[in-house]
DNA sequence: CAAAACAATCCTGTTACTTCA
DNA sequence: AATGAAGTAACAGGATTGTTT
């Protein structure tokens, strides 16, 4: 669970409930390590009415609702600091403030702003965050864009090395105040995209082959056809028109490793051949 | 030592948000 | 101002691998 180690070892209780009051299949537990994380999107609200929810807080506290809190978070005070800024402004409200607010097309790079700086900024934004909501509470999941400085360094740090082991992953993290769950997606998706144009690379190679290949047969048929006509012109004995008769040199060796063998022995293997790596016009 | 359980990480595919033409 | 396309941050789920029990 999202439970901070402090708030276990402060000596409190913890009181985890079940109520109808709140949330979706966004807040449901998940087995992956960052998914404790409650995630708000557009159409289904962070906090709903008539759904199920998980409620955690401390005994005696019948106020404190829904204290999940992250790992990278710390409770006191009843208060839960923030160790990344991000994490923060979507806890601090359960509306989640994040980055931007669409309506009005502001888009706030928080990913500068130091985890006091959040808290103020949040605050600062709650008040107004009533008039941007709509009446029913939902919430467009937001999305934060990263700075250029922050994807020049990650391009760099890409440069490098495509994966990071755990050090290199706090430590970027670190460096870009970002979580390093959004290094590691960054990295993945970094990853993903060259993976995808790579394979558009090879694609449009294999397509130009095709291309060649098909250009290469209609030719020979061409010249095999030509060839058949004027056999039939001279039937007897016909000395073969070197001009015409493109030979590939494979195929000549094929052809006389052939011509040494029994009728019966197996047919040679059809070879395939790659008209990029050998630029004979045969072939 | 083998096997099960678990955690961390990766890849692939998808969704949702932002930006721009 | 509205809209569709492209780019991309974030996520889900499955596979793999290393560690622990």
């Amino acid at each position: 669970m999202g439970l901070h180690q402090d708030a276990n070892t402060s000596g409190l209780h913890l009181v985890l409930g079940l109520s109808l009051t709140a949330t979706t299949k966004e807040t449901a537990p998940s087995t992956k390590p960052d998914d404790h994380l409650i995630k708000p999107t557009p159409s289904k609200p962070y906090y709903s009415s008539n759904e199920p929810s998980l409620t955690l807080g401390l005994s005696g506290e019948s106020n404190h609702v829904a204290k999940l809190v992250p790992r990278n978070n710390v409770v006191a005070n009843n208060k839960v600091y923030c160790e990344d800024p991000l994490e923060l402004s979507r806890q601090t409200s359960p509306h989640s403030v994040v980055s931007s607010f669409s309506t009005g097309r502001v888009v706030k790079r928080e990913r500068d702003l130091s985890c006091e700086d959040i808290e103020v900024e949040v605050e600062e934004r709650v008040s107004s965050r009533v008039s941007d909501e709509d009446e029913d509470g939902n919430n467009a999941r937001k999305k934060l864009r990263l700075t250029k400085e922050q994807s020049a360094l990650l391009e760099d740090s890409f440069k490098q090395h495509s994966t990071l082991n755990p050090k290199q992953k706090q430590a970027l993290a670190r460096q870009l105040n970002l979580r390093p769950r959004q290094v590691e997606v960054w990295f993945q998706n970094r990853r993903a995209r060259t993976k995808l144009k790579q394979t558009e690379v090879d694609c449009e190679f294999l397509k130009k082959c095709c291309e060649t290949l098909t250009d290469e047969n209609r030719r020979l048929k061409k010249e095999l056809q030509e060839l058949k006509a004027l056999k039939l012109a001279q039937p007897l004995y016909m000395p073969m028109p070197a001009a015409t008769l493109t030979m590939c040199p494979s195929c000549e060796r094929l052809n006389d490793n052939a011509s040494n063998k029994s009728p019966f022995s197996m047919a040679p293997k059809p070879h395939f051949y790659n008209p990029f790596a050998n630029p004979s016009a045969a072939c």
